[in-house]
DNA sequence: CGCGGAATGA
DNA sequence: TCATTCCGCG
């Protein structure tokens, strides 16, 4: 993989993995879920709710049925479904609303987001109407992206290629939704065919890129692009931006620029309000704050989006890239998109409708699950859809739209759709289509699924523990790249967390050298959602490898500043919260943010793991480290933070602004986290507080170790459980040894576990490049705007792509 | 209803 | 790996 020499980084393997792709065969139940929660055809089954990513599964048997029915597994209830959503806690794919029947969250924060930037979660997104409401998802999540590593690659050469490859698939593909085995089968293979082929192509032209840059290519290519534009444009679009929006204060005007239904309705979303300019993802940090953030700083770059100052440039691509490159974004995946080289841009509005009426036509010549669809609803369904879709945006809320609802569910109770077929495969309409809007946010929506990238593994789970190290064996070259890749990111991260309060940062020694130094990965268990929060998607989804940056990254991002973060959030909300909670622990209610549950807040509580519950940590005893709270809390908010709760908002914080104050930021090398850090968390108060005591060099340290620590562990771990306990223990026998820190690691652990994994990371390059070389890259404003537009394309081509099939 | 272990299959 | 299936526990 890696390529060699070269550019250094290159994407991890399973990031060619076809099975990643999204052509790739298998649907993932978390794709299929957000295919469905995309489509309005089935939001009288499964909708967004609530809080941003949460979402309320209206009929479970449905739902299971048109599950059942994509896997062809006829046999599939929801208790079953329910188990594999389950499995997902751990991976922190999703979480249970608890409280909620039927309700369950994704962790977009790092999640989607992140690979799939052009989900919406829950804001719906565009089409969907509902969707959740608020959040955004930037804001909520706090995701955080990294900043990006080199990737720098030059963009040019990778778009070209891609460009052609991706035009033939995408019209390919398209659709995806549920399919019936049968019918579903038959389109689908199709698509599949053609994915095949393109994947085919997608090889060629990889030893293509590879030529060029090998892995390089690809790297710059895509990411690049992708997420910068295409999350600015579906924050500003779609996204969830607009949530904040709406909710904030400044929203009022919009964003010119998506027009976007994304959220349709004004009223929660309202308007988009700035969003655009960042992508959630990437924003992620900033951006969240961005919004809310009142902070003068961040302000400008809102609203113009970022302005090409150079710092913001940078900042942007360089989380941006980061991001990606943390994440690992599948190169494959965009190989499959087509036609990102489009030139065009479109505009949100004029795209839209282009985009649906293609859409449309693609259903069309899809046939099949259009003929059902058309059987059952022919043109009018369409009307309905549209008018619903209208409707929606003018209501929004939560539920979808009646007519879907009721069309469904004569289906659904009748069960099996009538006529066609006997299986049960619900999805009546299934039509592609019809999104409404716009594309560039439905585009993004539903690509993203095939973006997926496939996590890797976590890894290695147990790697045995024992090795503390580890791991790099086999991707030590990626690793290695990761290093120094890391070590940007880590500086993002670490912004990130540091804002926490970790700090951390960076270093990308430190990574290294924790890894080499073995550090002896512990992981510990995830914890729960917490954590999860946090990195967890990152991890999942992304991530994987390198565990090491990611986690890093990931965790301490979050976890260490996490709270931190979400300020921005929270500030509204409760801004003492934040940074109390920070300190506190969430217990506080800092959960607030959303109105349901008000214990979840707690929420822990049950948490569903057990692990979590340690945060309250709080203070645990630990020996000595000093860190003191900030760990604790960094877990405590993470979670918390991370998925419901906004951060607080930071209040100055200044994205770029480092600030120093923060003691935490200081660790980051690299400017940028800095100014995460800076941004996240403005206050500096909050964490410094107990930090503030400590030098900061030596919290630095610590925290580092900690987090790589939790990360490690979490990460790791998170997969099972067990194993972490399992690991803990090493860890702790191992890690004394190590340092002091590793108490404070425990502690983390104990305390949250946290998180796990992280992700991102990785890797890294060693050779590639630091920040220095996006700067470079980053630089030129001009890049960007073909990205937006190579971004653009992608999202209609993602639009374009479905879901895969598998064959039955 | 929800959780998660365990066995099992691809 | 990821789910599916089965199942016991709360």
């Amino acid at each position: 993989m890696k390529t060699p020499g070269d550019t250094g980084f290159a994407f991890p393997d399973w990031a060619y993995k076809p099975e990643s792709s999204p052509g790739s065969r298998q649907i993932q139940l978390w794709h299929f879920i957000l295919e469905l929660l995309r489509k309005e055809e089935y939001q009288g089954f499964i909708a967004w709710q609530g809080d941003y990513g949460e979402f309320v599964i209206k009929d479970p048997d449905e739902v299971a049925r048109l599950w059942g029915a994509r896997k062809c597994k006829p046999q599939m209830n929801y208790d079953k479904l329910s188990r594999a959503l389950r499995y997902y806690y751990n991976k922190r794919i999703l979480h249970k609303t608890k409280g909620k029947r039927f309700t369950y969250k994704f962790n977009f924060n790092k999640l989607v987001l992140v690979n799939y930037p052009f989900i919406d979660v829950g804001s719906g997104g565009s089409a969907v109407p509902q969707s959740a409401p608020p959040v955004p998802t930037s804001g909520s999540s706090h995701f955080r992206f990294p900043s990006t590593p080199s990737e720098v690659l030059s963009p040019n050469e990778e778009l070209r290629s891609p460009g052609g490859v991706f035009g033939a698939v995408a019209r390919r593909m398209g659709r995806g939704s549920v399919s019936d085995c049968s019918d579903g089968t038959s389109v689908n293979s199709e698509i599949e065919e053609g994915n095949g082929g393109v994947a085919e192509e997608r090889g060629g032209e990889r030893g293509l890129s590879g030529g060029g840059g090998g892995g390089v290519g690809f790297r710059g290519l895509i990411h690049p692009r992708l997420s910068h534009e295409s999350l600015l444009r579906m924050y500003g679009a779609g996204n969830p931006a607009g949530h904040h929006g709406s909710r904030g204060p400044h929203r009022g005007h919009q964003e010119p620029i998506s027009p976007f239904p994304v959220s349709p309705l004004p009223g929660p979303g309202g308007s988009g309000l700035l969003a655009p300019p960042l992508s959630p993802a990437l924003s992620m940090t900033p951006s969240s704050h961005l919004p809310y953030t009142p902070s003068p700083t961040l302000s400008p770059m809102l609203g113009s989006h970022f302005s090409f100052n150079p710092e913001d440039m940078k900042r942007y691509l360089q989380a941006h890239t980061q991001s990606v490159y943390n994440y690992h974004l599948s190169p494959r995946a965009f190989l499959h998109y087509p036609n990102i080289v489009i030139p065009q841009p479109h505009r949100p509005s004029a795209d839209k409708a282009a985009e649906r009426e293609r859409e449309r036509e693609r259903g069309g010549g899809l046939g099949e699950r259009g003929e059902r669809a058309a059987a059952l609803a022919g043109g009018e369904r369409e009307r309905e859809r549209e008018r619903d879709r209208e409707r929606d945006r003018e209501r929004h809320p939560q539920h979808p739209s009646l007519a879907h609802v009721a069309l469904h569910h004569h289906h659904h109770h009748p069960h099996h759709h009538p006529p066609h077929s006997a299986h049960p495969h619900p999805h009546p309409h299934s039509h592609p289509t019809h999104h409404p809007l716009h594309l560039g946010e439905e585009a993004a929506h539903m690509s993203p699924f095939k973006f997926k990238l496939q996590p890797p593994p976590l890894g290695r789970k147990q790697r045995g523990d024992g090795q503390g190290s580890g791991r790099q064996g086999s991707m030590s070259s990626a690793s290695g790249t990761s290093t120094s890749g890391m070590g940007s990111s880590l500086s993002f991260g670490s912004d990130l967390s540091s804002a926490g309060g970790s700090g951390l940062v960076s270093n990308s020694s430190s990574t290294q050298s924790l890894n080499s130094a073995g550090l002896p990965k512990i992981k510990v268990e995830p914890i729960s959602d917490i954590e999860s929060e946090e990195e967890v998607e990152v991890t999942d989804i992304s991530e994987e490898d390198p565990d090491e940056d990611y986690e890093l990254f990931s965790a301490r991002n979050v976890r260490g500043g996490p709270a931190h973060q979400h300020p921005h959030r929270l500030n509204h909300t409760h801004p003492h919260l934040a940074n109390g909670s920070a300190l506190h622990h969430h217990h506080g209610g800092h959960n607030n943010h959303h109105p349901h549950h008000p214990h979840l807040q707690l929420n822990h509580h049950h948490g569903y793991q057990p692990h979590q519950q340690h945060h309250p940590l709080p203070h645990h005893p630990l020996p000595h480290h000093p860190l003191p709270h900030h760990h604790h809390h960094p877990d405590d908010d993470l979670d918390e933070d991370v998925f419901k709760a906004p951060a607080p908002p930071p209040p100055g914080l200044s994205p770029f602004a480092v600030s120093p104050h923060r003691a935490p930021a200081p660790i980051t090398p690299s400017a940028i986290a800095p100014v995460t850090a800076a941004a996240i968390k403005s206050e500096p108060a909050e964490s410094p507080p107990p930090t503030q005591c400590i030098p900061l060099k030596l919290r630095f340290k610590r925290r580092w170790s900690e987090d790589q620590r939790m990360e490690t562990s979490s990460q790791e771990e998170s997969d099972d459980k067990k194993v972490r306990a399992e690991q803990e223990r090493q860890r702790n026998g191992a890690r004394l040894d190590t340092k002091e820190e590793e108490d404070s690691g425990r502690r983390r652990r104990e305390g949250g576990g946290g998180g796990g994994g992280g992700g991102g990371g990785g890797g890294e390059d060693a050779d590639s490049p630091p920040p220095l070389v996006y700067e470079g890259s980053l630089a030129p404003p001009p890049l960007l705007a073909s990205h937006r537009r190579v971004s653009a394309e992608l999202h209609r081509a993602t639009a374009q792509l479905s879901l895969e099939n598998k064959t039955c």
